[in-house]
DNA sequence: TATTTTAATTATCAAAAGACAACTAAATGA
DNA sequence: TCATTTAGTTGTCTTTTGATAATTAAAATA
C-alpha cells in the first residue's frame, strides 16, 4: 500500500476522530467556562506535568496575550494557578487548582460514561484489538 | 486489559491526534475563510456525497441559523451551492462547486506535504503497521 | 555593564461565532 | 382540510476569540 492511499485514509480518519470525540464530549463543558478555556484545562489535565504559559500558546495555538487573558480568567474562577519557575522567573508555570481537578475529573467521567454507552456491544476482543491499534498510532504516528 | 485504562489511553490518544492535526494543517487554511468555514468545507469534502444543511449543523455543532448564514457566505464566495432535494424541498444540499474543489483540494495537498515531511524517517513496515491500526480503529471504534 | 532577547502582561480594537426570536414554505398527520 | 412539525432563512444582539501595540521584568549575551 503506497503513501497516498494511506494519507487519503488518515483524512477520512481524522474526521471521524473528530465527529466521534465531538459526539463523546457534546454538553459535557462546564457553563462556567468558554470553549478555549476548556481546550486550555483539556491541555493541562491532560499533560499532567507544569506546563508554561508559551507551551499553552504555541499547542493550543493562540497568541500569548490572548493565553495569558484566558489563564488569568480561569485564574479568577479558581480553576488555575500560576507559580513562576525557580530557575528562570520569567516563565509561570500554569497548574490546575484542587476546583480545576474537580471540574475536569467530571467532565471526563461523564466522557467515559459516554464512552462506555458507545462500546457496549464490542467483545473483550474488539477492545484488545483497539487498545493495540492505539498504542501502534500513539507511537508510531501521533508521537 | 480493562476498560478503564483503554478509556484512559483514548483521551491521551484524543489529544495526541488533535496536537498532530493541528499541526499538519497549520497555515493551510486560505485566509478569505474562517475557521468554521473551513470546518463546514472539509466536512463536505471528505463526506463526498451530497449533505444536507442539517447534517451540517447537527455534525459540526453550530446552530440552524449559523449554518444557514456560513453557507450564505460560502455561496457568496462561490465555493458552494445549494440544491433542494426532489423529494423533499425544504432540504436544501450543498455541494462544493469546481472553485471550492480545487480549494480543498490543493488544502489537502498541502496537508500531504507536511504529512510526507513528518514521515519521512518511517519505514515501509511502520507505514503498514499504521494502516492496519488506522483500519481497526476506523472499523471498530470511529465509525 | 549595556544591549538584546525572551516570557508574559495589559489594553484596545476588530472580526468571528453563538444565541435567539420571528418568519417562510414544504411536508406530515389528525 | 387544518393544525402541527420540519427544514431552512433573516435579522439582530452578545459573547468570544483574534490581532496588535506598548510595556515590564528577567535572562542571555556582546
Amino acid at each position: 500500500m503506497d503513501n497516498k492511499t494511506l494519507f487519503n485514509k488518515l483524512i477520512t480518519f481524522t474526521s471521524s476522530v473528530l465527529r466521534v470525540t465531538n459526539d463523546l464530549t457534546k454538553d459535557v463543558r462546564p457553563d462556567i467556562i468558554t470553549q478555549v478555556q476548556y481546550e486550555i484545562l483539556d491541555f493541562i489535565a491532560v499533560a499532567k506535568q507544569p506546563i508554561t504559559l508559551s507551551e499553552i500558546s504555541d499547542c493550543i495555538r493562540i497568541s500569548m496575550p490572548n493565553a495569558s487573558r484566558e489563564i488569568r480568567k480561569l485564574g479568577e474562577l479558581h480553576l488555575v494557578e500560576k507559580k513562576s519557575d525557580v530557575e528562570d522567573r520569567r516563565k509561570q508555570f500554569i497548574y490546575l487548582t484542587k476546583d480545576g481537578e474537580t471540574m475536569m475529573k467530571k467532565v471526563y467521567q461523564q466522557i467515559e460514561f459516554n464512552f462506555k454507552n458507545r462500546m457496549e456491544n464490542a467483545s473483550a476482543e474488539d477492545l484488545k484489538e483497539i487498545e493495540r491499534a492505539v498504542d501502534i498510532l500513539q507511537t508510531k504516528l501521533y508521537f
